[in-house]
DNA sequence: CTCTTCAGATGACCTAGATCAAGAACGCCG
DNA sequence: CGGCGTTCTTGATCTAGGTCATCTGAAGAG
């Protein structure tokens, strides 16, 4: 195995790259060996490989340990809508808890590694590790305040602010990761994108040229890099 | 201090007609007590009386007992959005366990009761209390979930279908309290419909107009009753 | 009982973004 | 290297819902 490789299993969470963003943030050392335990390091997925699906019983939530995922509903007349994109160090399937079933399918947008945590084991850890319980529940509340940010984003703002403010989310956690927030790869497509942000694919691709046309961006293709972060969180505001 | 008046303190949450419903549904007897001991009830609010605002430092989540609650954000140019609508035996305030500090602001819509549950003490009753946190975990999912469908309610539909999806939404509530589901009062001005739904309040209004047009319902001000579900709900679908 | 206020309804426009319809530029596979 | 399905871009229209402006009517204040 080579250690090198992103998408290969680090041999445990004390070790990976992740641990400052993920689950072990709150935790001491000897506690991270403890969740160590519970947590499976699954194999590589390919592009469009699913984590789960829609309707499935829930029994795990995931973190992100290399590449990037998606989430997305299925409505009832079929159409997809994108509910989150989720970054490595990022965990995703906390929906699934309510109703114990995913309402969400979650699927690799390029090749990614994902580690499964069995949410009844990290229910009984919680128990045992106070913090760990505290840091969980701060999950869920980011998930939910995350949640409550797009819904304002959606009901308030023009085409231009919602992808003004996508870019610099998409920015702000890669430099949380300690990669560039200037020049970065859009891991999904513009289709996605739209579909997150409740436009059609069209009018993404004429706010990218805006974009550019002002010189906000350098739009090539996926590789975006920020011009001017200035007007751009003017923008987004 | 009168028994029968809605908004008066119950002894406890044993009695508590909304017990059902509210944090005590997963509980034996005995726990509901432990509960019961760390759960602060409230005296009555008035109309547009707070909770708490946004940038408050977080200490508890609370349980409406009577009358209903708003939560909102103010956007950075100003502008309020709202964010949920809370009918006896939910639970708000969840959003602030994230970063310790509100990032809504919560107000009674009309004359309301809260309990106030210290969270630091619902924390520690949880690891007492394995079903506890079992059933908060659930609370804040479901919280999840329903913020996402208003995501998607937002982003894919027109503001037929959004007020219909809100109109039963309320009507669910009200028949989970044991309230008719057909015939009911909207807590909530036109205003605060238009702005949690992402429409002005002109639209809600043509849009109740053409509902009554169409014989789906009868509106007469906040009072609502709903004459045709099937349609109300193929609409929503 | 009158005056004021504020929530709601309705009507006449007007724009942001959807829709429709072509191209352009790419992977990717034989 | 050429053919072909995606994904992306760009342009020309169309429309749902926003904006603005007016009107109604119910609730409070005095």
């Amino acid at each position: 195995m080579d250690a090198k490789c992103p998408h290969n299993s680090e041999v445990n969470c004390g070790d990976c790259r992740m641990n400052a963003l993920c689950l072990p943030l709150a935790l001491q050392t000897k506690e991270i060996v403890q969740l160590d335990e519970i947590v499976q390091r699954g194999r590589p997925l390919q592009k469009d490989g699913h984590i789960y699906n829609a309707g499935e019983e829930f029994k795990s939530v995931y973190a992100v340990r290399s590449g990037s995922v998606k989430s997305y509903t299925v409505t009832n007349d079929g159409q997809e809508q994108v509910t989150g994109f989720h970054l490595p160090g990022e965990i995703f399937g906390m929906d699934g808890i309510a109703h114990n079933h995913y309402t969400n399918s979650a699927l690799a947008m390029e090749t990614a590694a994902v580690c499964e945590i069995p949410f009844s084991k990290l229910q009984e850890l919680s128990i045992a590790i106070p913090s760990l319980q505290r840091h969980f529940f701060q999950l869920m509340s980011r998930e939910i305040t995350n949640d409550q940010s797009l819904i304002t984003l959606l009901s308030k703002n023009t085409a231009e602010v919602r992808v003004a403010t996508l870019l610099l989310s998409i920015s702000n956690r890669n430099l949380r990761r300690k990669l560039s927030g200037t020049r970065f790869r859009l891991p999904m497509s513009r289709a996605d994108i739209g579909n997150y942000l409740g436009l059609t694919v069209e009018t993404v691709s004429r706010v990218f040229g805006r974009f550019q046309k002002q010189d906000l961006l350098l739009v090539d293709k996926k590789e975006i890099e920020i011009l001017d972060f200035d007007k751009l969180r003017e923008l987004a505001s």
